[in-house]
Parts: structure tokens; C-alpha cells; sequence
DNA sequence: CTGAAAGCGCTTACAG
DNA sequence: CTGAAAGCGCTTACAG
């Protein structure tokens, strides 16, 4: 708190160490240029006076460009998910554009794994200085992240996560707790003895470990507390097609007709609660994942009880700024920044839009 | 997107305008000593170049000092819930005090009127560019707004509100609505004709819209809802000590031996937990407010079900921000910022910690 | 009312 | 290996 009234510059060193402030920038940045004798000097002064550069002015006499690229899903017709991480990419470059960012978008289809590689291509022609990948598509993104450390190209993972890959960071959920929230709740409001479904509606189940890690979590909380309390059954829909999933819940349905908790392990929700509606289903306890445009109308209807949010906007805000740390400021990044599991009711929803 | 590459600088709109950068500065600031006529051209110049001020720049050049202070209370022996704020405090500080910002603090005792007069007579002399207002004694901190608006001090509430203070900006929780969440709560978990139990524990209790508000929403939601499922019982506690607290508690639950859920409207829902746990009793649903060290164990012990934060540290991080917006960037500040009503089970906790 | 100049703290060639 | 100088975009006295 009382720190030494006046700020201290690169002059201040200057001087203290007796050379110019061409050559305490050189040290500073580490550029060589300097003897060893003159470099440990100031080295010395540096830390005596606990010098800290002002950004502010470095930013503004250096010319240096930096070039972010973030590769992410688009919006695909299924769901709008993907609409969220947009506006924190943009709040975040607004922050930062003083420092001479730039930035370019490039999306792939969540359910062509090819356009996956097309992307990946271009983003590697392009050789940005740092990279933000969205890896939904796993075995594909693993591909791109060793050949970004080959490249040495820096990479935050954002909204799900591929372990030991060298990432800067990675910045989310944690997809297992958010499961077991997700099982608290609905043991929470469930009476004894009523049987519960897990749904989890991906084309590519095997390859997102997002969303088996949610699955795990909901039914380890059971395993672990009561096992006795309910019975669980799950299902695997590999396909985004509105008739294919319908079939299956009423597949199912027919096969257990007492299913009283539904927990359905990612934005698909509002394709379980459009069936509920349509079948008339009555008093089954619904919780999924995310506030997307197709999910927050029956959230407010009533049809879905929970929303577990991995607020999505402050992911892509987090993850750049992240890379910008790390990649402008040369900042230490801490290797997980794991964000909240929301709980949201209708009743709390407006504040999380 | 596309907008014109190259950033026009005060140096461009000069040389279009035929004046000298100095004069543009004049116009940009408002600061007088121009012509008309100049004036207006630069003006205009300023808009078609869609001229954005470099805040870098200006701030490295000038000279200026702004003094924020902060009003609040101090925290008590009995809840830690005021040390939360001071971290939000020092993390926004962080970020502007390249600006030229400096900050001073002035602690009041949330159970002496007297203490915040003295702090806010304290504040008012040191007069500051900025003053951050925790309204959290209405009567009093009403009459300071008064004393602002006339010494023209802008000033932002935070964490409790005042309406129509001409207040920069409130940045809080709607409290009335955190209390109808708690309400939802209390209905999804409760099993019907269930009686509940509603504490208000505050030194003074009618100074203090916040926590009555909280009530007021609890009590609205179960009106409008379910009238018949549930009997309603409330007490206030105007005291903070544990003795007295733990009295009033075995009178109620003498009364109403059947009581299966209590929802309490401040931080001191661990009175109310120790309580339960001291009289072993069982089953019982209890929703309380805020992460505090008191609070957070029996959160994880199970014996409190549901917090609900308010993010103290968003709230005063985002309440500083405001203030250095309006004062120093001379932004337009939102008139309220309602930040969300989180839920907090032992299961998503450590997020929010 | 207006302009020229110095300076904020740092970076970037350029000369030696 | 080192220093002097120009410049980033803006602000601040100072002359006129």
C-alpha cells in the first residue's frame, strides 16, 4: 500500500545503472546486444527499484502488430450455442485493440469433421501469433495442436479441453462437476424410487469427451450417494436429426414408461422437451445444459426445470485475453482457468442472457 | 469490420481542419478559447473521420490525478461478509492506476449510525473526484447523497441501493428477485403442507431496504404460486448477538415444532444453521445468502442447502470500473448494473469461492 | 483565440 | 556492445 510515491522508469534505471535507456531496454526485453557485466547491473537496479514497465507507453511507441486466430464451431441449425462465444471474442479485442491486435474467425461444422481440417489448414497458412481452439471435435484438434507445437504456435483451448497437449491454458467448465451438479439437483427434487433417463444427442459421441464426462459425473454422484434411491437408465443418440431423436425418446419412453428425471447432457435439451410437450408428458424433471434461443422458452414455460450455463461468453473472453497475456504481455498464464457451473432457474435467467 | 485501416490521430483532424493539434485538443476537451468557427469545423472533421481519442496516449501524457474513495463497513465479529469487496476493489484498482487514479477507503460499523457519520464527514472533507457508497444504512447514507449531489461528488451505490439518488449507477442484486429464487427453491425441494420459517437477523432491520426486500419477494413468490401449499411463519431478530439469536430461535421452534424449511435473508443464516445443528434437528431445508467463512461449512456439511451469492467481489470491481468510467473516461455508465443471482449448492461452491 | 514546443515512458532504427 | 535521437498520440504551459 505505501509503496514509494513516484513511478519509476526506464530513466530512473538508466541513470542508477550509469548506461543509456536504449541499453536498459535491451535488457530488459532480453534482446542481447549487452555485456554480461552491464546486463547483470542492471538486472540488479532493476530489482532494487522493483521496476515495472508501463504497458501503456510501450504499447504506444512500439509499431508491433499481433495476429490472434480463433477456430470454433459456426452456428449450425440445430442449435445457436455457438452464437455466445462470438460476443466475448469481440468484448475481449475491443479491450485489447490498443495493443495492436488483430484478429481472424474460422469456423468449421460441427458435424463434417472434414471442414474441421479445411479450417485448420487455412488457420495454419495464415501462422498466426497465437490460436484459440474450440476442440468439439477432438481427434481432429489434437492433430492441429501438435502441429502447432511443432510450429510453436501458442494455443488456448477453450469450452472443452484435451489434456497434456502443451496448451497456454484452458479455459471452462469442468464437465464431470458440472454432472454431478446436475444429479444434485435433480436428487434434490426427485421422490424416492423414480426412474431417471440420461440422453446425451451428438453426431460424434465417442469423440468429445465434453460431454461422456458430464454423463460420468451424473452417474457417479448416484453411484456414490444412493445408489438405491432411483433407477438410471441412458441412451446415445448419434444423430442431430429432429425425427431420429424423436423416435428413440419415444423408443424409449414405450420401454419405460415411469421415467420421472431426464438429464440431458448438452444443449439438445429443448429436443427432449419438445417431446415431453408433445406427448403430454406430466410432472418429469427436466435439466440440461445452456441458454440457447431454442432452450430458454421452455425453461420459462416451465418444461425444463434447470439450465446448467458454462457461460459461454466469458469463455471466449477469458480465452483471449488469455492468449494475450501470454502471447503480448508475456504474462505467466495459469494452466486451467475453470469457470462457474450456473444453476439457472426461470426465475434468476435474465441475469445470465 | 472493415472500417478504414489506418487510425486517425488528433494530428490528421488537425491538418483537415487547417488548425494546430492544440486547438483540436481545445475542442475535443471542451475546454474553451476557441472560435466558433474553428470550433465547428473541427467538430465536424471529428465526425466524419469518426475521430476515436487514443485513452493510451492521453493518459501517458497527462499529468492528471483522480481520487476515488470508497465508503462501506468494516467487517464485524460477526460476519465476515465485508472482506469480499476489497478484493474487487483492489483488483479494478489494479487495472487503472496506470491512469493516474489513487483511492482511499473509509470503514464504518454496520451497528453505529454514529461510526458512519464520522466516516462520511471523514470522506466529505478529502472531498474526491468519486465516491463509492455502500448504502448499507439508508437513513444515513441518504443525507450523504444529498451533501454530494450538492458539492456535485459523483457517486456510485453498491451492493444495496437508494432510487432516484441521481446516483451514477447501483451495481447489485435485485434483491426482491434473489428472494423470489429462494422462494423457487424452497417450493422445488419441500414436500407439500410443509411449514416454513422466514429469520431476518439485522441490528436495524427498518433501515435496510435490501434485506427487506429479499423477504418481501420470498413472501410474493408463494402468494402469487401456491397460497394453500405451504404455512408461512416470519420473525425478525434486531440483534446481532448469538445468544439472543438462539433464543428468539427456540421460541419460534417451540411454537412451530413442524417447521421443515427456513429461508434467511442475509449472510447470518449460520446462526440458524448452528442452531439446527446444536438442537439436532433433522430434515430441514435451509437457504441462506453469501460464500462467508461462517457460511461455508455447513454448506458443505449439508446442513445449509442453497446459498445465494451476490458476487461481492464482481460487485465492487464493477461498481469502481463505473466510477472510473464516468469520472475519468467520461463514458455514459448504465443506470444500474443487476448482476446475477447465483446458486450455490456444495457441488458447484468451489467455483464461486 | 491560436500555434509551436516540450514532455509523458517507452521502442526503434541508426551511428559508432 | 552502446548511446543519441526521433517518434508513438496526446496534453500542457507558454508566447503571441
Amino acid at each position: 500500500m505505501k509503496k514509494s510515491d513516484k513511478k519509476i522508469t526506464i530513466k530512473d534505471i538508466a541513470q542508477r545503472s550509469g548506461v543509456s535507456i536504449g541499453t536498459v531496454d535491451r535488457v530488459i526485453h532480453n534482446r542481447g546486444e549487452v555485456s554480461s557485466k552491464t546486463m547483470k547491473k542492471v538486472l540488479r537496479v532493476t530489482k532494487v527499484l522493483n521496476f515495472q514497465p508501463d504497458i501503456l507507453a510501450s504499447a504506444l511507441a512500439s509499431k508491433k502488430k499481433v495476429r490472434l486466430a480463433t477456430l470454433m464451431p459456426a452456428v449450425d441449425n440445430d442449435s445457436s450455442f455457438w452464437k455466445a462465444p462470438n460476443l466475448g471474442i469481440e468484448k475481449a479485442l475491443k479491450e485489447i485493440e490498443h495493443y495492436g491486435v488483430t484478429h481472424s474467425k474460422y469456423l468449421f461444422s460441427i458435424s463434417d469433421r472434414n471442414s474441421f481440417i479445411a479450417e485448420a489448414e487455412k488457420v495454419l497458412s495464415d501462422n498466426p501469433d497465437g490460436l484459440l481452439i474450440a476442440p468439439s471435435l477432438q481427434n481432429e484438434a489434437l492433430e492441429l495442436a501438435k502441429i502447432c507445437n511443432a510450429k510453436k504456435i501458442p494455443f488456448v483451448f477453450f469450452n472443452s479441453n484435451i489434456s497434456n497437449q502443451n496448451q497456454v491454458c484452458y479455459v471452462g467448465q469442468d464437465s464431470k462437476q458440472s454432472g454431478i451438479v446436475g444429479a444434485k439437483l435433480m436428487d434434490y427434487g426427485l421422490s424416492k424410487g423414480s426412474e431417471i433417463l440420461v440422453v446425451s444427442i451428438f453426431r460424434f459421441l465417442k469423440n468429445n469427451n465434453h460431454i461422456l464426462n458430464r454423463k460420468q459425473g451424473f452417474l457417479q454422484y448416484f453411484e456414490s450417494n444412493k445408489a438405491s434411491r432411483f433407477k438410471i437408465t441412458s441412451i446415445e443418440i448419434n444423430s442431430l436429426d429432429a425425427g431420429d431423436i424423436y423416435k428413440a425418446l419415444r423408443n424409449i419412453f414405450n420401454i419405460h414408461p415411469k421415467i420421472k428425471g431426464i438429464f440431458v447432457t448438452n444443449s439438445r435439451v429443448f429436443h427432449v422437451a419438445r417431446f415431453i410437450e408433445a406427448s403430454n408428458l406430466r410432472g418429469i424433471n427436466l435439466i440440461g445444459y445452456d441458454l440457447t434461443d431454442e432452450n430458454i422458452p421452455y425453461l420459462e414455460k416451465g418444461v425444463i426445470n434447470f439450465l446448467i450455463d458454462q457461460k459461454p461468453v466469458e469463455q471466449s473472453y477469458r480465452a483471449i485475453i488469455a492468449l494475450f497475456n501470454k502471447v503480448v504481455l508475456k504474462k505467466n498464464v495459469p494452466e486451467e482457468i475453470l469457470l462457474p457451473i450456473d444453476i439457472v432457474i426461470k426465475e434468476n435467467l435474465k441475469y445470465y442472457e
